[in-house]
DNA sequence: AACCTTTCTGTCATAGTGTGCCACAAGTCA
DNA sequence: TGACTTGTGGCACACTATGACAGAAAGGTT
């Protein structure tokens, strides 16, 4: 990893420490990207190279999450149930959060404490994933060898495993350490699993 | 009604159409506020005062949606389960949008291939909607007899309900009339119903 | 070291959304 | 008609976001 790349990871982080600490300070909607540059000493414009936007800072461990979730599923075995699979996907990304560092859980317990002052957050962090569920969808309807354009089931499971996910990320809302919450996301995965119809997902 | 209510009605109408039209010529990133405002003759203060953003005006029918849900809950029984309530308070809307007159059928369809060419509008809705969910999600916990902050399947049952009325409304995406789409959606609905275990919401 | 190339950064200009404020016009009612 | 309430337009302003360009920093070459 050269300088430079090191110079651009430092950089990274430490906006995004600077703009959580803002956030939980003063409000996200009243925290300005100014004062989030300020606070890093760059400018403005810098900023936005980058973070594509304000939001992309909260929505920044989803799109990780998402990344690591794709990669999984394509490592999935073929002959599974298409929602199994999915599940096995959102447990990666789990397993990737219990295994990060001190800082990792930091700054996903200062991100999960935003959220929950600001739900419409939430509610964009869905609209940024909007595309990756209908890719997902098409994954799932290839898989089972059904066009996605018409079959509603794959899309369907998607969409109840995506709710899982986020419903074990928001609830309960308690403050818990990061093994806790993890730990409450595995149980509404596994509540989500047991509700569902055995061989609904075929 | 007043005279001064039903002009206000007509300019609201007038936006809307004249932005959905203007979102389906020329797309919704490149349309501006101030065309839209333009094409109705009204300052481009006027439309904020007739919708509060851009989004709003996509966000339109959603939100009559939401409220017409949250009142059709209300009035269910008390004894019923909560997963078939939410389908119930589902199928009203369904109800209400075939009811409704020939131009706002015309509305429903243009917003359809709207939203449809633009995915992150899709999750906007759902971003418009987080509070809401959350609030059905308290309501649910309320007549389950559980506490909305820690119990994880209240959650779970109106992400659910919500995500089955989401696909519905989204695929399959092939144009068709209103009645068409709405059976269709009335099938998704009755497809998750399906996918689920027999008393697994309560 | 001096040099060149690539990449990063800051400054400036610009477009677009959204809001507060105030004067004025339109509608409502006595 | 006159008084009262509400809607409208114009203006200034804050904020997010992007394109263009010049200069600084990093990396490699001789």
């Amino acid at each position: 990893m050269s300088l430079r790349e090191r110079k651009k990871e430092r950089t990274r982080l430490a906006i995004l420490d600077a703009a959580l600490d803002l956030f939980l300070e003063q409000g996200y909607e009243s925290t300005t990207v100014e004062q989030i540059a300020g606070a890093v000493e760059i400018s403005p414009r810098t900023f936005f190279r980058y973070f594509t936007s304000k939001d992309h800072l909260v929505l920044w461990f989803h799109d990780h999450g998402e990344q690591l979730m794709v990669e999984t599923l394509r490592l999935r075995p073929q002959g599974e149930p298409p929602f199994t699979a999915l599940m096995h996907a959102v447990r990666a990304v789990l397993s990737d959060m219990e295994g990060s560092t001190e800082d990792e859980h930091q700054r996903f317990l200062k991100l999960r404490r935003i959220l929950d002052e600001n739900p419409q957050l939430i509610g964009q962090s869905v609209a940024r994933g909007a595309g990756t569920e209908r890719r997902l969808a098409e994954l799932v309807a290839a898989h089972r060898g059904v066009d996605a354009d018409t079959d509603q089931l794959s899309h369907l499971i998607v969409a109840f495993a995506m709710s899982a996910m986020r419903v074990g990320f928001e609830c309960p809302r308690r403050d818990g350490s990061v093994p806790e919450i993890t730990g409450r996301m595995a149980e509404t995965i596994e509540l989500a699993e047991r509700s569902l119809r055995p061989g609904w997902d075929l």
